[in-house]
DNA sequence: TTGTAGGCGTTATCAG
DNA sequence: CTGATAACGCCTACAA
């Protein structure tokens, strides 16, 4: 199989597209990057000389001289649940609207893989950054603070944001789901979380409102990541001969939540008599079945889009009189496993 | 609120550093990236003197002098799902480990949309760029030849790719499934997939075949996208009037499968007697549940993996004896629902 | 092993 | 509204 030509070596740049439309570069330039200050005629021709050489700008150099790179980082841990997805496909899809382009860097959960990858991306010198979670190495932080570029963190609420913050109280959260469960009159309470920084903060705020309560906490079995359906049931059949006559059973996740639905059934174990069940996400599993169930909501793609907003709005040298800390709304919705 | 304070306006530069190690900025610059060249001695003193001054080395600047941007520009769908997150989240893995980062762009399923991204993504130069699908149009075929870059689809066969393409014949996959249930006495099908490139592919494979055995179709709804489990659940209830007594039904999706499955059982239609199903994907929910369903596997993260393989052969001028066409092998995997 | 000169392709800035 | 000039920060190529 013959080796498919590779294009012309030489690329076309902004001085040949000049030359061809009998312009200076500085004028071609601003054809592309402030049109409203080039007259329609020379405009028009410049762009025929642009679409007749087949001209693509080289950002690199654009950036370099502008110092505006015209991009976003953005820091999440995966992109394989909507947990992440959500967030930043709005998040890309505001920024992509205002000219601006992300570049994903994925830290897993591993310690200090969240300061390499953003050395790594800051020798980019983006516009501004994206960062999952709400707790960062100093290191992270110098790093931030001397790249001089505004910052927005999701999905935590802390006391003191880098920057601007848009996320919810997972602590809170998980008390509230106590709360919620003990308002029906539950005294036994367990909880299924990983071992990751936000479905910990639920876990912990579950189990202190538990305790506050003076209720009981059966198991609270630490579950692996990322966590499975599978995880949930094997966590059920594990804890299943501890169970009282009623028990209630947060689980961090939604597909864990569902794990534990399906084995409850297995096992024969009454929902929600026996066991009540409480998820994370309201991803679609939650309400697609013939067992809905209960489960924590909130909008992630919302929180993306204010992220996105923030930023643009430093980008833009508006001072940002909105506040710097933003609190999403969550919701239990209320389902047949409650 | 105080604003915090941005860091020093003044950035480090390499002739930072080189002053104050000492040396002349091109000696800094091979710390960096040919240290093998570099006297240990010197190289202590140079490190040492980036650490003090947290420097951070600007690659725009680099790229745009040395041609390479160590960054490769990758575009699908979305990235909610295992289906593209899967062969996304290796391919970046692969390409990290080799000094190279991923860019995102995505594309949805609009059309026209991939030459706006593939424009946009171009401007920064990217050494490579990975494709999603195989169907793509004139212009973007000719910003890639212009572009002079190397070329990675995946997902789909075709006879003629742009460059290197990963993928599998979803076509032949759709024949395959239908040749599956035939051999096990179906003459009855059904087949439900959205209007989207690959799975259109799979129900047009899996239509055609069922037409040369000279079998039936009793249904053939087309799904919206993206497909959910509650969309399976809804084509289920619709065509179920329709059931003969013994049905086979081929679902794109694992989603939709499941969605059928639940209707199923809601319906009283017997699995597998009444009604046979095969799902796509081998995504967690096909065997996490008590009623694990036959599905189509294949390794999506072996294709991300194999792409960026064949991109940083390319990239390293190797000439690359391997083949430029790579099938991965797909399975079906049979279990309680056939 | 280290240094010097020049240019990568674009845009900020100031002048006309 | 348009143009000339000088960076932007680094690396290729060559020289010492």
């Amino acid at each position: 199989m013959a080796i498919p030509p590779r294009g012309p070596t030489v690329s076309v740049k902004i001085t040949d597209v000049a030359a061809a439309a009998g312009v200076a570069p500085m004028t071609v330039s601003r054809v592309l990057n402030t049109p409203e200050r080039v007259s329609t005629a020379t405009a028009g021709r410049v762009r025929e000389a642009i679409e007749r050489l087949g001209y693509v700008p080289n950002l690199l150099a654009g950036s370099l001289s502008s110092r505006r790179s015209r991009m976003i980082a953005a820091i999440v841990p995966n992109i394989g649940s909507p947990t992440f997805s959500d967030p930043i496909q709005a998040f890309t899809d505001v920024l992509a609207e205002a000219g601006y382009q992300v570049v994903l860097g994925l830290s897993g959960y591993a310690p200090g893989r969240e300061e390499a990858l953003l050395r790594t991306v800051l020798t980019r010198r983006p516009d501004g950054v994206l960062l999952t979670g709400a707790a960062h190495s100093p290191a992270v932080r110098r790093l931030l603070h001397d790249a001089g570029v505004p910052v927005v963190e999701i999905w935590d609420a802390t006391d003191d944001p880098i920057d601007m913050l848009v996320g919810f109280d997972h602590a809170g959260l998980g008390a509230a789901v106590a709360d919620c469960f003990a308002a029906a009159g539950h005294t036994d309470f367990v909880v299924l979380a990983a071992d990751i920084p936000r479905a910990s903060l639920r876990r912990q705020g579950f189990l202190r409102r538990v305790a506050e309560l003076g209720h009981t906490v059966i198991a609270e079995p630490m579950l692996p990541t990322p966590s499975t359906i599978t995880d949930g049931r094997l966590a059920l059949r594990a804890i299943a001969p501890l169970l009282g006559p009623r028990t209630a059973l947060f689980a961090a996740s939604d597909h864990t939540a569902f794990g534990v639905i399906v084995e409850a059934r297995a096992l024969g174990i009454a929902i929600p008599d026996r066991l009540a069940v409480c998820g994370f996400g309201n991803y679609e599993i939650s309400r697609g079945t013939d067992m809905p169930f209960t489960t924590v909501g909130f909008d992630g793609a919302e929180m993306g889009r204010i992220a996105a907003k923030g930023l643009l709005a430093q980008l833009s040298k508006v001072p940002l009189l909105s506040p710097r800390r933003i609190l999403v709304p969550f919701e239990i919705i209320a389902r047949a496993s409650t």
